[in-house]
DNA sequence: TTGACGTATAAACGTCCGTTTAATACAATT
DNA sequence: AATTGTATTAAACGGACGTTTATACGTCAA
């Protein structure tokens, strides 16, 4: 029997090199960062050879801005999945729901996104200024509507910035917190209860916040 | 007289070269980071050769611990010398001289410990343990305090943990996004007034966000 | 069948790293 | 004057890094 001749080529890896390369190195580049992960352990994860990141992604950053467009396409699909309230609705839940949505994002693993960009973030890299806006287009005007709206007439541009990152801080704050907090075993990165107590919790804490500045600032 | 019994060693460069070392890479394990910063370039910033950190510091760890410890004592004689309200002022009062004082910390250039705080908190070494109570003992019982006058009698450890915490997200946000607040030409990090002026919103907004979660959190 | 092309593997290259070892200068002690 | 101990300099070591080069394999078109 020709075995050895009718036996169909196998089609090898195939594409599948170049996507295990990805997704191994959004794991190690996660874990320790962009200069402490080498290729060689890259491709060891991977299981392909050393020059892969090279005829693939052209060299180490190449791979590097491969990894952080599939997180972020990753990362949104997720957040879209997401429930949220009507426009209609409670500022009251609206808030509350946004906060949720936000802390989900950066407390649930999704992604490598927040982890990323935690890191992008403290310490940025040249791909900095394409990453940092298209994390939370949709999510960041949407906290303008509610603070806005829960300031009333006398809001102004700074204010509503003021208000804004009043909340958003005690959100991201997860994120930059999530490597510590996970070493002293804080329930909220595994307990779905503790992140929905959390929401609320800073939500009413954001909407006193929000209506305590509205008697402040607006009347100078 | 017998000059050249009673003449004290010179200390030549003697401690000079160690302070030195100690300083440059401070300089250069904030700005890159432990991994990135090279101790070639340390020693060059330094003006010493190359085996010093070894002779010393006893190698690139060593040095990065002495540097930690430097900044830290550094960090806290300043600390101390900023004003701080008296104990029985009004909680508003004493609210806001706190701000103040956490936003001063983390936005000014009295040492390179915030910076390296945040690389820390981000990605934490094997000194994190080590280091990490010794940045905020004082200033955390005080907002503690605060944060339990604020929440009257109904506050309760639960309460109080997510208070402390809401406001002081407000200010380490300051700290974590320093780089990235610099690079957008964030007005704060240059002018005393804008920073008082923060932390006048952030006390307000904060007061407002406590008495917001007395009547919300204490009665289930 | 042959040549070309896309892919995978292996080996080597040049560089930079932290650290080590050896050699030197110099003041204090014996 | 010889020696000891400390500080400084110089040179080299072994290893790891990202990248490059060379080579083999399999498919497809001519």
């Amino acid at each position: 029997m020709s075995l050895s001749r009718t036996r169909i080529a196998p089609p090898a890896d195939s594409d599948g090199a170049r996507q295990r390369l990805v997704e191994a190195a959004a794991v190690l580049f996660a874990a320790r960062g962009y200069e402490v992960a080498t290729v060689r352990d890259i491709v060891a994860s991977a299981g392909t050879n050393l020059n892969a990141v090279n005829y693939y992604f052209g060299g180490k950053r190449g791979l590097y801005q491969a990894v952080m467009a599939a997180e972020v396409e990753r990362a949104h699909s997720f957040t879209a999945a997401l429930p949220r309230a009507a426009a209609g609705d409670a500022l009251e839940l609206r808030l509350e729901q946004l906060v949720l949505r936000l802390l989900t994002f950066f407390v649930t693993r999704h992604s490598r996104l927040p982890r990323l960009a935690a890191l992008e973030v403290v310490n940025p890299s040249p791909l900095f200024e394409q990453i940092a806006p298209s994390i939370h287009e949709a999510e960041s005007a949407e906290l303008r509507g509610i603070v806005a709206a829960a300031l009333g007439r006398s809001a102004t541009a700074e204010s509503i910035d003021d208000g804004v990152r009043s909340v958003y801080s005690q959100c991201v704050y997860f994120m930059f917190m999530a490597e510590s907090l996970q070493r002293s075993g804080s329930p909220v990165f595994a307990n779905a209860a503790a992140v929905r107590r959390l929401a609320r919790q800073i939500s009413v804490f954001s909407l006193g916040g929000l209506q305590a500045s509205r008697s402040s600032g607006g009347a100078p």
